[in-house]
DNA sequence: CTGAAAGCGCTAACAA
DNA sequence: TTGTTAGCGCTTTCAG
């Protein structure tokens, strides 16, 4: 069924019909008779035509390192929610922590013809940025910084920072971390720099050997924790990338018998379902993943709508959870 | 920058460039022009024109009801692995577990001529049935089984049944369970009915009493099992719809100083993390998301491949992962 | 307010 | 193999 076919049917001319779908004037009368014909032949524009006329398409990508993670699917909500309440689409990459399929994705967009990117982010080769320069719809990023492009991030360093000292006042001695790549700019990169920093300003000494590295899996964080335990000198304070690698630690100390938080003080970051229900629960900076989604959706859109390419960086701010694995109270009560 | 344009820079015809892109026959030398005019150009056909002409859209419609929920995020990685291998794309929609949006989101795919939908179903209206009726593009449903329509589930009812059969033969004898709403057929009904003919077989009578309803969050779950044992009879063995209601359960346990698995069983339903890290760790049956979306988008391309619309049913079994919680022991080793 | 007609950017049938 | 020409389904002038 056409535009034509529908006119025909609908007995009015294929400019009426075309008016009816784009608020143009129309009377009542043809209104009308419109909407019977569609409520007869169920009658719906196809928009990809509509699109080659218009130059719009009202679709956003989004490219994702891996959907299942809690802290994507959370912020991919947060983009959903947005871009759904003004219309838009959401055109999703999964790329399923493949780099290369990144910048595949990126070419698709370009094909696609897609209004905007969204880019949850994890690590940024040359290719990447020579890629994304050469897009001519608004890319905004997520959850890292990268310089010359709009970004909605995280305050990554001060959430470590502020974990590490809040074990050390609790009497921690010799913190350790269980890290990830540090090729991640936010997850791995600036949560090092901010326990480091927190060392740095109480006094202690930071050893290279006090840093495991690991995935964001459960079992990658159970065999770090090991590796740390089997060293000479035990940690006593253990700051955690994310809170899976947190629940895979503490799982690691339930078996080999060390106590949580008398024998070692355990945090995670991000405030994922899993640190809460872990035993011990799991103490960890909540990092506003939903609304980074929300808000990068704002500024693509906005960035849509007013045609500008003024560069933006929106840093979000953490909230400190404190839980029993740093000695603090269980927190039951209704959160979300 | 259109074909026109673009044929004119590389000193060719825009059937040449058209032929480019869709693999038709040219000569070497055209191709080397080409090739090079798009190095400096960086031109890429609008997909959405060439759709005009073509009725393909190589887009396929997934409709979600929480991408935060981790089974629903499994599946759609599943969706998602299989559809970029075969060059389609996923436009999709999260609902946020409102099911007007659901019906919203099938029109909306009706007119963006997508070439199928997978729907991951929770509950279904008569409008649902409706709707669905209408759509001229091939539907697979994902974790409900609906009359009339191509669906991949799972067997709840087994497993349901499996597990409270484990309790039960564990010494169980009152056992209760924590439902969700029985508007969802699948997470709710149908483990019910395994629950129920799991009592029969083992001549337990079942009372509406032993099962308490809730949503599918910790809190509720937490909820539910105060509710539960502040009942004159309390039970010795629950059984939790998903395993982030039982991990809920776990916490109100803990707090009230129920001891698991001496004072009372526990088991969920899906193998999510949570579960895993939970204390005690929580015995489940491992429903197969991840493949269920891999089958679901197999069982779409082919049906768009043959363009037939045979009805085809496929049920994923389960596999018991007995943990801690019914006395199993923790399952630490490698996993995923 | 309306319809005819000329686009939008691309593909496909055709004759060369 | 090629270029020409007619579509694809819709929007947008432009007279009326």
């Amino acid at each position: 069924m056409n535009i034509s076919e529908f006119a025909k049917i609908a007995g009015v001319s294929r400019s009426a019909v075309s008016r009816y779908f784009n608020d143009g004037y129309l009377s009542e009368d043809k209104k009308k008779q419109i909407e019977e014909a569609i409520e007869k032949t169920g009658y719906a524009p196809s928009l990809a035509a509509r699109n080659t006329s218009n130059r719009v398409t009202k679709l956003v990508g989004v490219i994702i390192p891996k959907l299942s993670s809690e802290s994507c699917a959370r912020v991919t909500e947060g983009i959903s929610a947005v871009l759904d309440k003004e219309g838009y689409k959401l055109l999703l990459v999964n790329t399923a922590n493949d780099h290369r399929r990144e910048v595949e994705s990126l070419e698709l967009f370009r094909k696609n013809r897609v209004d905007g990117v969204i880019l949850l982010g994890t690590v940024f080769t040359d290719l990447h940025k020579a890629v994304l320069n050469k897009m001519h719809v608004p890319v905004i990023i997520v959850g890292q910084q990268l310089k010359g492009f709009s970004c909605i991030c995280h305050n990554d360093t001060g959430a470590a920072k502020a974990l590490t000292k809040l074990m050390i006042e609790k009497g921690g001695k010799r913190p350790a971390m269980i890290a990830v790549t540090q090729d991640d700019l936010s997850a791995g990169k600036a949560r090092v720099d901010g326990f480091k920093s927190a060392l740095d300003e109480s006094g202690i000494k930071f050893g290279e050997k006090s840093v495991e590295i690991s995935d964001f899996t459960i079992d990658s964080g159970y065999m770090a924790a090991k590796r740390l335990f089997s060293r000479p000198l035990k940690p006593d304070c253990i700051l955690c990338a994310t809170d899976t690698i947190a629940a895979g630690a503490a799982l690691y100390c339930r078996e080999a018998n060390i106590k949580i938080p008398d024998d070692v003080m355990l945090c995670g970051i991000g405030c994922a379902k899993i640190g809460r229900t872990a035993y011990p629960s799991i103490t960890t900076a909540r990092l506003h993943y939903k609304t980074a989604g929300m808000e990068a959706a704002n500024m693509l859109l906005s960035t849509v709508k007013h045609r500008d390419s003024i560069q933006r960086v929106m840093e979000l701010d953490y909230d400190i959870v404190e839980r029993e694995s740093t000695g603090g109270t269980s927190d039951i009560g209704i959160w979300e």
